[in-house]
DNA sequence: CATGCTGACTTGGGATGCCCAAGTTAGCGT
DNA sequence: ACGCTAACTTGGGCATCCCAAGTCAGCATG
């Protein structure tokens, strides 16, 4: 349910701390037909949660923003991110990363084996799961 | 360019060993002349290489194997693959998993502080980079 | 209470991407 | 010369996406 074309950019986004449909079409420039539904679909796979809100003078309005579930995607989005501003950096460079909340220091996404060492990918695969 | 329908997909089968053009229409029921397509985006973004090899008694084929910067990728898979296999659980339960190539131990994705502290999702967030 | 305004959709038509089935190509063995 | 097979290529149909325009629901103003 992840895999269409705009979900993760809409879920990056809101990590971001954008939470208005406005402010998903103007910086993603996805259309609003297919904003509307990848928005529902986020909010039905509990990604999203939609709230209402009002700011004086207007009407009511809703946005949206992550859940828990949607936060712990905070790790494939580093990673994402990580391996695009290595392998493939655009001219301007990276224009976000990721920080401690507490500390306001950058972290890092690593592999960390049963005792705590950081494993390089490399030293880590894949293997099939056998049951019996 | 990893945002294609079955880009990712092809990467996750990659890294788990599979190499050949019919191993992926075979596992994943890919479309030929989109397998086709995918593969050469791969190969020339630096993700797969492409190697020629020969069986006895058969002719020369060609095989599709992860870059370092391919292998790279596993930690995004490693870490969707974790959040797919908490908030989207199978009836049949993951039917794979990472491990340590050394030790054959499981292993884990995580965020770590500058001072090699395990932070949770939750503790990070994303900021913008402001240059002058 | 009529009118304008705006954010969040909804709709319609065209373009792009994907699926499926069938066909093609290039060696190798017989 | 012929069959065999993995790796594509091609053509037609269908689903998804893009874009522009329209709708709708309050709130403010006159």
């Amino acid at each position: 349910m992840l895999g269409e074309k705009w979900t993760m950019l809409i879920v990056r986004d809101a990590a971001a701390g954008k939470t208005r449909f406005s402010d998903f079409t103007d910086s993603l420039g996805v259309s609003t037909d297919v904003l509307t539904d990848r928005l529902a679909t986020l909010v039905s796979a509990g990604v999203l949660e939609r709230r209402s809100y009002r700011s004086d003078g207007s009407r009511m309005r809703f946005s949206y923003h992550l859940t828990e579930t949607g936060v712990e995607l905070n790790t494939v989005l580093a990673a994402l991110t990580a391996w695009g501003d290595k392998h493939r950096p655009t001219e301007a460079g990276p224009s976000t990363f990721y920080r401690e909340v507490a500390s306001k220091r950058p972290v890092t996404v690593t592999f960390l084996s049963e005792d705590g060492i950081i494993l390089e990918p490399a030293q880590v695969e894949v293997a099939p799961i056998t049951r019996r």
